[in-house]
DNA sequence: GCGAAATGAATGAACGTTCATTCGTTTTCT
DNA sequence: AGAAAACGAATGAACGTTCATTCATTTCGC
């Protein structure tokens, strides 16, 4: 074993763990254990257990934004490239519940909040591409003359909503309700 | 000092630090200080810290289910009721910070998670008006033909973030942006 | 009416547990 | 052998909870 296999496998573990039991439900210990590591290892690798988390989220973010840059049509129909953009974010997330979880808890953690803050004039890097699409919609004069940000939460909060329902069990996000929401969503923002 | 008179200041206390502050950044000892009370006293009317949380909620679920059926017109266009539920609750939640924040972190911390669970069947009390008003829509044929859990999410979650959002300072819920985002999400529900 | 006894609300020091982090030792690799 | 990596017992801080003690107020006996 060397250095990057340990590494990549204290973070592969420490993702399902963190994501099912939340940050606090999850001491280092347990993480090296099912990573079949010495707890000082960790330590080796991360500065603690708060670079560890914060570290993981970069990852899931990175990943989601080239989720959503991968084919990305720049040109185009407004709606068709609105319900591909959502269409695609949905189904990232609910291919990967973990990932999801994981987002979630950092989001409503003390570490979600101050990022939020500090990104209050920098721009969301995962949102990047929603808001270039929504700024230019706005000129388009195609959707709701709203502050962007309202737009923003008409669009994404029903989707965060509905994967979690969905994780849950309590709804089957299939193609067909991806569909049928997406579109839900443009109606929404459409002017 | 009568009976009444701490066990009401605990609570208040509790709710603004705990709002603030979230469950794990709030020591018994922090809400005792606040509160001009010894640490014992607090266990003197609760239980422990999960008890205490736990009535808080319930408390300010109570509240929101009182606020909206005051007034609620059980008769008319589908339409006109839904926006005086939806306005209803965003004003209650940007009037009441401190409390839709607590919402927030109860529901994102084991507490809400299971009792989410709990109530998958049952009905969820601060919900119920709304779930009654989808369920007559879809009889009614005046709303989209998807689960009503979909509905649900399309209509609540765009508000949840918006208060969100205005708490942090990023938007100005105004009246007349009330007004407009509500009827953005009868736009994506309706048929 | 008045002193003595009982009450129980309030207190906060102490306890036991949990957990992140450290560091002296051991193992592995070159 | 020497350096790098890994180990995990030990440490100490934080926190929820307990309980022996205090004391203002009420009740009782005369």
């Amino acid at each position: 074993m060397q250095c990057l296999d340990k590494r990549t496998e204290i973070m592969t573990v420490a993702m399902e763990l963190l994501a099912e039991n939340g940050f606090h439900g999850v001491p280092m210990s347990m993480i090296a254990a099912k990573a079949n590591v010495a707890v000082g290892t960790i330590y080796l690798y991360f500065a603690g257990k708060d670079e560890l988390i914060t570290e993981l989220f970069q990852e899931v973010e990175k990943e989601i934004v080239a989720t959503l840059r991968e084919g990305f049509p720049t040109e185009g129909p407004m709606r068709e490239r609105f319900l591909y953009l959502t269409g695609k974010i949905l189904r990232f997330l609910v291919d990967n519940p973990l990932k999801f979880r994981y987002i979630e808890q950092f989001m409503n953690s003390p570490y979600g909040i101050s990022m939020r803050r500090d990104r209050l004039l920098g721009k969301t890097v995962p949102n990047g591409i929603f808001m270039a699409l929504f700024e230019e919609a706005i000129a388009d004069h195609v959707v709701k003359d709203i502050p962007i940000i309202a737009l923003f939460s008409l669009t994404i909060a029903p989707l965060i909503f509905l994967v979690r329902d969905h994780i849950l069990g309590f709804v089957t996000l299939d193609e067909a309700l991806i569909r049928q929401t997406t579109e839900a969503c443009w109606d929404a923002i459409k002017r």
